[in-house]
RNA sequence: GCCCCCGUCGUCUAGUGGCCCAGGACGCCGCCCUCUCAAGGCGGUAACGGCGGUUCGAAUCCGCUCGGGGGUACCA
């Protein structure tokens, strides 16, 4: 990209529902792309199917930009496509007085009973009946009957649609309300986009959208299609069946740099073999023309994995920081104290961070949860023996986890076995669970009293079972 | 059906005629470390969809074929 041309992108969703993935990638995309060029970035809001939108979605759109890192300050609006009637219109009209468009009454089912075909488009029925405005009537764009539409893509090369096969789509229903197709053409065209980069499920619109622009006048923009994000199954990746809100990932725990730098890792990568890059680094080296071009996999466990680096690489006191929210919803009250040092022992256990939660759970807890296959586990012979010993050993200890691993180890030495075996029935006592942070700090932090209480309590089960 | 796009390990990718009997990462497996689990270290598993060309030489170029995907709405 020339940082002498001005390049100006933008992202363009439609508030129908929770923000995905796949737009927040778009978005990253487009973000990317004005930064690196110091070109401009647009949000404008496609809110022109007023049944399907709702502000609340608008606004968690923009929610979700701030969370990604694109507060208001990165983007240009947001503006509102239902606010841009006029132009609309206006284009409307000219198309008309070109007599590029046509009214047609023609019922889905009326074309459906013509061509015998579900899918085939329409039939061009209405083209040259001179129907005028009216009642149940809506208005096609009379696409040529010849010729081709080339479109310049950064990614596909030059698709070449033949003018033919492009049906007489609507740009106008019978209640006068713009189409997609129209309204988007048309507010591109007018906030001067120059790139238009978006889903792969919008190249077949692209040569629709030219002629348009062709129609009133504008210089096309270029186009780059990135490919769908699919799921196992390789199909796009949709709201019904995948998951893909964004919130929902944030509310798991996943970062905002983990999940940028994992959405721009689909279907690309930095020179070298890096993949965690900070946003700077990619702002300078991603180049749209080097995206896949063939769709990528949603991986989770990937991008789980990524999020644990970057939880990992977290300043001890933001990662605690981090953890906090989290702490606040979960079924205790929690000393922020006593947090911060269990926090050091969590931070490269935790990929996620709701993972915390069970993480230190033990310490907040009036007694350790109840986790039947650990304690099946652990409270085998000798358990008893051990738990009893390890009570004695601890009742008088200096308080400090050196000396407590090395009591029980001694508690094990004492039957042959290795601290491995030994702890395991402490720790569920004290824990609840078979696996947990490293035992002898978290019985430190833990304090002695409520460490023998548990012991205690846990012998006191043992006995009558 | 028609139009368009795509095809390297299970997954995300590197690779633009020789450096590739294909590199990295995630996953998986094993070993080391070790109080459990992680983290970390070391090692392993595993791919150019197929067939024909072009070329001294092809993952890279061409053709065909097979496979996958997107679109085909008075949704966006």
């Amino acid at each position: 990209m020339s940082s002498t041309s001005s390049i100006r992108v933008r992202f363009a969703p439609s508030p129908t529902g929770m923000f995905h993935v796949g737009g927040a990638r778009s978005a990253l995309f487009n973000w990317v792309m004005a930064e690196q060029s110091g070109g401009t970035l647009v949000l404008r809001i496609e809110d022109t199917d007023a049944s399907r939108n709702s502000p609340e979605w608008t606004e968690g759109i923009i929610r979700a930009l701030a969370w990604l890192g694109m507060d208001g300050g990165e983007y240009e609006g947001p503006y509102f496509q239902s606010a841009n009637a006029d132009r609309h219109r206006d284009a409307v009209r000219a198309l008309i007085d070109q007599g590029r468009a046509y009214y047609c009454d023609c019922t889905r089912d009326d074309v459906v009973a013509r061509t015998g075909d579900q899918h085939k488009g329409y039939d061009g029925f209405c083209r040259d009946r001179g129907l005028g405005p009216g009642p149940g009537r809506a208005l096609r764009f009379r696409t040529p009957d010849e010729g081709q539409t080339t479109v310049v893509d950064l990614l596909r090369g030059k698709p070449v649609f033949e003018n033919a096969v492009l049906e007489d789509f609507v740009i106008a229903r019978a209640d006068g309300s713009v189409t997609f197709l129209l309204a988007n053409a048309v507010d591109d065209m007018s906030q001067g986009i120059t790139h238009v980069v978006r889903g792969e499920e919008h190249l077949s619109n692209a040569p629709k959208q030219q002629l348009l622009w062709e129609a009133l006048g504008g210089e096309p923009p270029v186009w780059a299609h990135v490919p769908v994000i699919v799921n196992e199954k390789r199909q796009k990746l949709s709201k019904r069946r995948d998951k893909v809100a964004l919130e929902d990932y944030r509310a798991e725990g996943y970062l905002p740099e983990a999940m940028r730098n994992y959405l721009m890792l689909l279907g690309w990568a930095p020179a070298g073999d890096r993949e965690i890059v900070p946003w700077d680094v990619v702002v300078e080296e991603f180049r749209i023309e080097d995206v896949n071009t063939s769709p990528a996999f949603f991986d989770v466990k990937k991008l789980r994995a990524i999020n644990g680096e970057y939880v990992r690489a977290l300043p001890a006191e933001r990662f605690a920081a981090e953890c906090r929210p989290f702490l606040d919803d979960a079924p205790f009250a929690y000393d922020p104290a006593v947090f911060d040092r269990l926090a050091e022992l969590a931070q490269t256990r935790v990929a996620v961070l709701s993972e915390i939660v069970q993480m230190v759970d033990f310490a907040f807890l009036d007694e350790p949860v109840f986790d039947e296959q650990s304690w099946n586990k652990a409270m085998k012979e000798p358990a008893a023996e051990i738990l009893a010993a390890a009570e004695d050993a601890y009742r008088d200890a200096p308080w400090e986890a050196d000396e407590l691993k090395t009591r029980l180890e001694a508690v094990g030495a004492a039957r042959g076995l290795k601290l491995g075996k030994t702890q395991a029935p402490v720790r569920v006592a004290v824990t609840g669970r078979t696996v947990g942070l490293p035992l002898f700090e978290s019985l430190e932090i833990l304090g002695r009293e409520r460490t023998l209480a548990r012991i205690a309590a846990a012998r006191a089960k043992l006995a009558s079972a």
